[in-house]
DNA sequence: AGTGTATCCTGCAGGC
DNA sequence: TGCCTGCAGGATACAC
């Protein structure tokens, strides 16, 4: 469910709660959200506290002291919020108790998410197996460009792979292209040098906007006080097939590939 | 090596 | 109403 900008507004709200709070006690309703033994997961958080909350692609990276990183992936449905109104959780899976406010609540419908514990070194070797970090400054169209040359595999299945850029998922790759005006299906080494500097500026501008409107809810994306993100009614061509293209009135076109539904205007993007 | 597909789960919308 | 099918923001193990 979440990309990079819901993780971002999750893990911005978080900043303003976590740091300093200390796991009084730990439940794991849904074993199947952890990696390992739910007894070692306990042994290992308990009595731990929040140093620091950060954003790695679409992971929230919780530094929990003794150089031990919590690394919570949302997977499609996961959330984490406070346990102030009971109604907002419907999957419990985790129960973070706190020394200080309202408990800490891990929530996932599906169950694809997944809270990882690591120690420092192998979050870093993790880390590096990751792509850049579209918005850092240090991401250039150029590096865009090099890396696409190399793969013959579509756009948008390129775009979603976590190890060529990373917090894209299908969403935004879809908003990216058509604001670039490249079909989803072309192979990324047939992209003009051109066109990904136009791709480069999409993504960005994309995933911004998407942040300021603190992200896109379709169903189940909620920030951590319970609510949606503002971003759906800004949304150019997710979704939108059969309906007609914002730039050119053409219809828009929903085709199936890689498992995924990708939504493209047959006249913008070629 | 580098891609595409099936799979993990539950819920919801739409068709009949 | 109820049953069935398809689809959903992600990541990964596997087959080619």
């Amino acid at each position: 469910m979440p990309e990079l900008p819901e993780v971002e507004t999750i893990v911005r709200d978080l900043q303003e709660i976590l740091p300093g709070a200390t796991i009084k006690d730990l439940q794991v309703l849904r074993p199947n959200v952890i990696r390992g033994s739910k007894t070692i997961f306990k042994e290992q958080l308990i009595g731990k506290t929040f140093e620091s909350i950060s954003r790695r692609g679409k992971n929230i990276v919780a530094n929990m002291g003794s150089r031990l990183i919590l690394v919570v992936n949302l997977g499609m449905t996961g959330r984490l919020g406070l346990q102030q109104d009971d109604s907002l959780f419907t999957h419990p899976a985790i129960y973070f108790t706190l020394n200080i406010g309202p408990t800490l609540v891990y929530d996932d419908v599906r169950r694809f998410g997944k809270l990882n514990i690591y120690n420092e070194q192998e979050w870093l070797d993790r880390s590096a197996q990751l792509g850049p970090e579209p918005l850092s400054p240090d991401y250039k169209h150029t590096d865009l460009h090099e890396k696409l040359n190399s793969s013959l595999s579509p756009i948008r299945s390129w775009l979603l792979d976590q190890k060529n850029v990373v917090g894209v998922g299908n969403i935004y790759a879809n908003e990216s292209l058509h604001l670039s005006g490249i079909h989803p299906q072309r192979p990324a080494n047939r992209i003009t040098e051109k066109e990904s500097q136009l791709l480069y500026k999409a993504l960005r501008k994309i995933l911004l906007s998407a942040i300021q409107n603190r992200g896109t809810t379709l169903r189940n994306y909620r920030d951590v006080s319970g609510k949606g993100g503002n971003n759906s009614t800004k949304l150019r061509i997710y979704g939108r097939h059969g309906e007609n293209c914002l730039g050119c009135s053409e219809q828009v076109q929903r085709i199936v590939f890689s498992n995924r539904s990708a939504f493209f205007c047959p006249r913008c993007q070629r």
